[in-house]
DNA sequence: GTAGGGTTAG
């Protein structure tokens, strides 16, 4: 009788996350001298590991003296809920070599949910390779968990395959699936699957939100959010409040964002961190820097995030030492730097040139931090060498790179020959690309050029005829801003703009100003075989957009 | 004792 009431509170406290009643309980535990009797040691594991207190209830297994498969389940749980999978995963082994356990469909479930978060399809093909060879094959849980897995490994397709097998298909299995189809791009049957959906909550409306936000689709979240609004009773939470802003944020739309940050002021929510931390990105997204400060300082507990948005903002807007004086600020603030932290510093001191800053940052990543260089910090390293103009040591890291350079790597370095009018390094790069087979249309016209500016009409002929073989379409630039409510979006060599007539006359005097002062724009990147006014022509559209953010501060 | 939504880069 007792022990089922101590049950029953302790599952009470996982739920709430309430660790201080909880302990309240494991001190009456201990007075009574239960805490090995019955189900309980399992329940205060539990409830220790749902109320993230990982510690205690590590010592809670450590000290069973038995444990069961439901010891093992709880402990997993704690490992996901403490936001480490790699842990979770280990514990597979673990299982059948100290209590020879073999999983059963909880265990399988979160063993998923592990190689969910850590994004690793591998590994989760085999979990579920094992799953469906062992006993508990039918269980329809599991199955929504892998459902999960594929989605969020961006294979939408495999979750699908699983979605049909469940045979009592929950809210929690459709949501996974369309969050998949979401998050992925694949807008038609994300829509198609949610209007066939039987029973909507908010989570389901804030993964079909969100993952379209992810998805680069922000009109669309923006249209499906306002449906909510109208059509349902659900309420706006943090969360999808925060995709929202992302929404915003990704599109540039200040005043939209704006009126997002008077809801959220509205709603009370604006001093949830993780809205606080959308709202700084977004308005240094939409290049309203003093905005993104005010909200930095405004908020009372910053994490890892926020200090993270407001230096890649300020480094985006070429304060670069502005964004290091911001990291030192951080690092006596006592926030741990993440890897994106650094993707920002990089990012700054190649912008204005700090080489030996950005070399130095990028060693204290993983000797300060542990922290292990991915692609992108390689790619911004190689940036920053690049620009300045060590075009050796950047080919050379190239080389010895623990990853294999992409195409886009090796064109990078060699647009900053061109730019340092390094001829030697540029044709050694350019051969070594063309033997890639380049693929990527500006990595051709790249190519040509740096042949053509060497004088080697062989190999521009030969790149010439890779480009006939092609289908040669390379997608128009273009710019958007926002103008008087309204979104103007402008493509390369577009000239179907209304006012076409005022922004060419307001875009060559802006030209004439700009060559009166010395400024010569520099067309020799161009595609050699154009003449000097289509080059000029070309280099107009370069300029269209500085014209337009002229023009929408004119009264 | 298991499964679904959120912020930072590219």
């Amino acid at each position: 009788m007792l022990c089922s009431h101590f049950v029953h509170h302790l599952r009470a406290c996982a739920k709430l996350s309430s660790q201080s009643l909880g302990q309240k309980l494991h001190a009456q535990i201990i007075k009574l001298g239960l805490q090995q009797y019955g189900p309980l040691p399992n329940s205060l594991l539990e409830m220790y590991g749902k109320c993230g207190v990982m510690g205690d209830a590590l010592q809670m297994f450590d000290e069973m003296p038995q444990r069961d498969i439901v010891s093992w389940a709880s402990t997993l749980t704690a490992y996901n809920h403490a936001g480490l999978p790699r842990r979770s995963l280990s514990i597979f082994a673990e299982m059948w070599e100290h209590d020879r356990l073999q999983p059963d469909h909880f265990v399988i479930a979160s063993l998923v949910k592990a190689c969910a978060s850590l994004g690793d399809v591998r590994l989760g093909k085999q979990v579920h390779a094992y799953f469906v060879r062992s006993p508990f094959y039918d269980d329809d849980v599991a199955k929504s968990s892998l459902v999960d897995m594929y989605s969020k490994c961006g294979f939408p397709h495999h979750a699908r395959t699983v979605f049909n097998l469940i045979r009592v298909k929950g809210t929690v299995s459709w949501t996974a699936l369309i969050s998949g189809y979401a998050q992925t791009g694949r807008k038609g049957d994300a829509l198609e699957l949610f209007s066939r959906m039987p029973v909507k909550n908010l989570l389901s409306w804030s993964a079909l939100i969100s993952g379209l936000v992810q998805s680069g689709h922000g009109i669309d979240a923006f249209s499906i959010f306002m449906k909510m609004r109208k059509e349902t009773d659900h309420g706006i939470d943090p969360f999808i409040l925060s995709a929202i802003i992302a929404a915003c944020a990704n599109m540039a739309m200040l005043e939209l964002g704006k009126q997002v940050h008077c809801l959220a002021l509205a709603l009370c929510l604006d001093s949830n961190l993780f809205v606080s931390n959308a709202l700084v990105d977004m308005y240094a997204k939409c290049s309203d820097l003093l905005a993104a400060k005010s909200i930095f300082t405004n908020t009372r507990e910053r994490d890892v995030v926020t200090w993270t948005s407001i230096i890649v903002g300020t480094a985006q807007h070429g304060q670069a030492k502005e964004a290091l004086s911001l990291y030192d600020e951080m690092m006596l603030d006592g926030v741990k730097p993440n890897e994106v932290t650094f993707l920002g510093l990089i990012y700054a001191c190649s912008h204005v040139g700090l080489v030996s800053k950005g070399r130095h940052l990028f060693n204290s990543m993983s000797k300060d931090y542990g922290i292990r260089p991915s692609l992108e910090h390689y790619t911004s390293l190689l940036d920053l060498l690049s620009r300045s103009g060590h075009l050796g040591e950047a080919e050379e890291l190239l080389k010895t790179m623990p990853y294999e350079p992409d195409e886009a790597a090796w064109a990078a370095l060699l647009s900053a020959c061109r730019q340092h009018k390094n001829t030697k390094v540029a044709v050694r790069v350019a051969d070594h690309l063309l033997c890639l087979g380049p693929k990527d249309p500006s990595t051709l016209i790249l190519l040509s050029n740096t042949y053509a500016a060497a004088s080697m009409w062989e190999r521009v002929s030969k790149v010439r005829k890779l480009m006939s073989v092609m289908d040669f379409r390379k997608e128009p630039g273009c710019s958007c801003i926002e103008l008087a409510k309204e979104s103007q979006v402008f493509y390369a060599g577009d000239s179907s703009h209304p006012m076409k007539d005022q922004l060419l006359g307001l875009l060559k005097e802006l030209d004439e100003e700009m060559r009166k002062r010395g400024y010569v724009p520099d067309t020799s990147y161009v595609l050699h075989d154009l003449e000097q006014h289509e080059k000029d022509l070309l280099f107009m559209d370069i300029v269209w957009a500085a014209c337009m953010l002229h023009a929408s501060k004119l009264p």
